[in-house]
DNA sequence: ATATCTGCAAACAATTTGCAGACGC
DNA sequence: GCGTCTGCAAATTGTTTGCAGATAT
């Protein structure tokens, strides 16, 4: 999706909540759509100062919240109590392998499962916004570098 | 997984890491599997008092850190900033879908999900210790209310 | 014995909030 | 013009850390 649509569709969104469509709010949609990363609340504030943008870290903080309300944005936990944002309108999802000790991120992506979690939504009559799967463990590297713990590899030997 | 076993199992991790094992951190690692639910470091820190345990609340975040590093404990981040904990050797994992409106969580386990994740890992030589699939949306009674903003009906409307 | 642990309270980091003035609609 | 927004700085929340004494091995 082209950020002017996306501004027009948050434009659309604020309407109807009644709330107002202001300078600020379009710098961070846009600077929202101008990656394609993830990103920190505390990165978009960065790229609005550099920008020359006016909006302040509060008002980051409450854009952010509600391009994520109204389904713009992604918001991925991920440790340290950091969130990750990335805007979703229009694209495709991935998914991650997260390995624990190098801390490698490992993007992939499954239609069958991506099927198979619809058609669990359907038999709950969920009606799923987005959907975050995330492999944690240890990537081939660090396996061969013997750096998974033994009370994993004793669980593993079980199994 | 019995808790005696589990505490075997920590004794063995400790002693790899030439660490050692002390009253405050069995109490938690007997605490932790004492429920079968999620609960967060203050929920532990209270239930610690409760029982007349003597560990801080220093100590039980660090010793929640240690659970985790060891694969005892699976930490999910779920909003908020707040980490929720769970013990997972022995246990069956199962899956969420969260609803956006009233935070209603529907658990799911889904076999044919578990299999295609574990295909993904051999395809990229990657050792899973744990999974979180979590699927954000709308529950039926949400839906039903109304509550589903109309930005993500659009998008729906469209796909 | 000695190195690791613990409790305490202070430090931190990320995020939220109250309020007075600014600004969309 | 009215009611919402913004910026600021202070407040909050969840978690981490430094240090002196306590404790496991």
């Amino acid at each position: 999706m082209k950020p002017e649509t996306a501004l027009k569709r948050f434009e659309d969104f604020l309407r109807q909540k009644e709330l107002r469509m202001t300078q600020q709010r379009r710098e961070v949609l846009l600077l929202a759509w101008s990656t394609h990363d993830h990103f920190t609340a505390e990165e978009m504030f960065s790229w609005v100062r550099k920008e020359g943008g006016s909006a302040s870290r509060a008002t980051v903080y409450r854009t952010l919240g509600l391009l994520v309300e109204g389904g713009f944005l992604a918001a991925l936990e991920r440790g340290q109590g950091q969130i990750l944002y990335e805007h979703i309108l229009g694209h495709q999802h991935h998914d991650h392998m997260i390995c624990l000790s190098c801390s490698k991120i490992i993007e992939f992506r499954n239609a069958e499962i991506e099927r198979l979690q619809e058609e669990e939504c359907e038999r709950s009559g969920f009606l799923m916004v987005h959907h975050s799967l995330t492999l944690e463990g240890y990537c081939s590297a660090c396996q061969q570098r013997g750096a998974v713990p033994d009370a994993v590899l004793d669980r593993e030997s079980e199994a």
